[in-house]
RNA sequence: GGGGGUGUACUCAAGCAGUCAACGAGGGCAGACUGUAAAUCUGCUGGCCUUGUGCCUACGUAGGUGCAAAUCCUACCGCCCCCA
């Protein structure tokens, strides 16, 4: 009982449906129950953002329950409409299938293999009968779909909203009805389409659903997502352990609390020493070099976190070269060599960069598109890219 | 079905015949400052080269008028609003 009333009131978890007692009923009844937690894969990386739900899952594998993970392949091809201001473009299945690719791979840096069952929502999504969907459809009012913000955000704005987006919530609502699960895990901008899901689940096989909101990796100043996609902000459990260390480093100091609070496993005591330094106005660099150290080592290993760090250390604080760096086979003029080995996206750009004074051949600032580069020398572009000509 | 709007670069959004590769904002990149921070300030942000009052491609699609079109005309496609 102890167990499971902390798990309820843990750090991760910003509400219970139908409310915190009631579950820690349904959970201490005995019974194995079976929770989920779905992903769309609409691009080709999980983020630290999805990472709480991963850790909810986990603890309640701990507690003797049934996980399961839903890829939802066929609600990606529609797209959720939580937090978008458009219609989404569709994603082909072949886009799904691209991106999917890599997700399991990534959620098992977390979740052990064969620990948890996985799922796709195109096994049932893609042959279902229309009269069977009208069940599920009749359920739902325009008004209670309508009625979320996103929409009267594009009403107001003349925008446009498609019918299949009122679909979606219903979609990801019956994913419980056919998985006939006790549960379901997901961020708190999911809390509308999970509820959507407690309904269909009481009409369609009579039980209670229960709900688990997650907390969101927010700004707590500009409640603004820290993982954001479009934003190009975001940290990816794929990242090399220099990219995750670098990324995390850029982050803003505001988010260091959230991210070690809601992306980290660390203890509640660590959480409240870091809570601490911070406020006792310890350097906030300091501070956010053992995150990011503590997300390399999550990631990748311990040994590597401590590399990474030194090497972080060695190239931006001292300005020193990385140990290591990409190597390219080139000769010719560094215009050309920008663009070859992709630091540049075209001749232009390889012009415009050498222009801004932001390239480097061993040290000195290049300005002359000519430059003949030959091996052995080292390119820097910008102040973290470097390569060494082979 | 009738009427009125609208479609512009990664996103939002100006322009409504020449001075438009297209104002502005966001994003991105670069520079200064720094803690690779963040915030701030500055510059750049379609492509190609022989770097020029240069060429090519681009303002939903296809045509047309005209010396000249994102801007005008016609048709088509998409979207929004009002009336029925």
């Amino acid at each position: 009982m102890n167990k499971i009333k902390e798990f309820l009131s843990s750090r991760y978890i910003e509400a219970v449906f139908p409310s915190k007692e009631r579950v820690a009923e349904m959970m201490i009844a005995g019974k194995r129950l079976v929770f989920y937690w779905g992903i769309d894969p609409t691009g080709p990386n999980v983020h630290l953002g999805h990472t709480t739900n991963v850790f909810v899952m986990k603890k309640l594998a701990e507690l003797g329950h049934k996980i399961i993970l839903l890829i939802g392949d066929f609600t990606a091809t529609i797209g959720d409409p939580t937090d978008k201001e458009a219609v989404r473009k569709p994603l082909t299945e072949k886009e799904v299938k691209e991106n999917m690719k890599t997700y399991l791979e990534q959620i098992h840096k977390i979740l052990s293999k064969g620990s948890f069952e996985v799922r796709y929502n195109s096994k049932w999504y893609s042959k279902m009968f229309y009269k069977d969907w009208l069940k599920v459809a009749m359920k739902f009012t325009q008004q209670q779909m309508i009625a979320r913000d996103m929409f009267q955000e594009r009403l107001k704005k003349d925008k446009p909203i498609g019918m299949h987006e009122f679909d979606y919530p219903m979609m990801q609502g019956y994913d419980s009805v056919v998985m006939n699960v006790d549960g379901e895990v997901g961020g708190n901008d999911q809390t509308f389409n999970m509820l959507v899901g407690r309904d269909l689940v009481k009409d369609f096989l009579g039980k209670e659903k229960i709900v688990i909101a997650t907390r969101l990796l927010e700004d707590p100043v500009t409640r603004k997502k820290i993982m954001n996609k479009s934003e190009g902000q975001y940290v990816s459990l794929n990242d090399s352990a220099e990219e995750m260390f670098g990324r995390v480093m850029a982050m803003p100091d505001s988010a260091i609390l959230p991210l070690f609070s809601y992306a980290t496993e660390v203890s509640d005591s660590k959480i409240s020493e870091i809570k601490k330094r911070l406020e006792g106005g310890e350097n906030p660099m300091t501070v956010k070099k053992e995150l990011a150290f503590e997300l390399v080592k999550m990631y990748h290993d311990g040994k590597t976190a401590e590399k990474t760090k030194e090497n972080f250390e060695k190239v931006f604080s001292e300005g020193r070269l990385p140990e290591k760096m990409e190597e390219f086979k080139f000769s010719g003029k560094i215009v050309e060599l920008l663009y070859a080995s992709g630091l540049a996206g075209s001749m232009s750009e390889a012009k415009r960069l050498i222009d801004q004074k932001a390239v480097y051949i061993n040290g000195h600032i290049v300005t002359d598109w000519e430059h003949d580069v030959k091996s052995g020398d080292i390119v820097k572009v910008g102040p973290r890219r470097f390569l060494r000509i082979k």
